[in-house]
DNA sequence: TGAATTAGTTACCATTTGGTTACTGCTATT
DNA sequence: AATAGCAGTAACCAAATGGTAACTAATTCA
């Protein structure tokens, strides 16, 4: 049965969950960008240039408030500020290195 | 470099381009449901509780538009539509599977 | 006769999400 | 004195998404 609820005990659809924390329109671009190194924000967003930079300080909130993310600010000027993945995160590297694969062979340069 | 144009040719993040086909709410969960059978509308409708049946219809629309399901109608009455995943659609799998495998570990009964 | 059945569609509205522009604070550079 | 650099925020608006309720068609069942 594909059914969710809102409490984590009682979620029975593993995919609904997984969309709960990376559903959004760019947080599988975001999780793709930092799978590999810790990278400022203006770099995350110089990567991904159609997202703009109000979107990608909400989403990089959800997602560090999800514990997907960790947030580094260090107090210089002018700021600097580091993502990276947790744990969490990097436990989600099988699902986007096949939804990677996926574009590869089906879209790019098709 | 993380970046997506509308042309598919020249489309620059396999991920980015995934997800202009799956990145919807839904999508992933109405393709897990039909993932290893063939379902008529009503079917998926009732694994899908949370999904309303007009956002359903557009959804099974867009995804048959992406050729990721095909619909066959029979004309009877009472009507009857199935939905099947095409070869493309299939093709998912991979991705639709670490994503259950990751719900599973890490949000099911957590 | 009248209800139930299925897979929708239509009209309408509410919510969520996304986007633009201007602005901040502090320092170093020109 | 003015500007550039970074990582945001705030105010505001537009678009996408999601939801509800009522309606349809033709046949079968009670």
């Amino acid at each position: 049965m594909v059914t969710n609820s809102t409490k984590k005990g009682e979620m029975k659809c593993p995919v609904t969950g997984l969309l709960q924390l990376i559903g959004g329109k760019w947080k599988p671009v975001i999780l793709y960008c930092l799978r590999s190194e810790k990278r400022r924000f203006g770099e995350i967003s110089a990567r991904i240039p159609d997202l703009s930079r109000k979107v990608l300080t909400e989403q990089l909130k959800e997602l560090e408030e999800d514990g997907l993310v960790i947030r580094k600010q260090f107090n210089e000027i002018p700021p600097r500020v580091e993502y990276e993945l947790t744990v969490l995160g990097k436990s989600l590297a099988p699902v986007l290195h096949e939804m990677e694969k996926w574009g590869m062979e089906n879209i790019i340069n098709k």
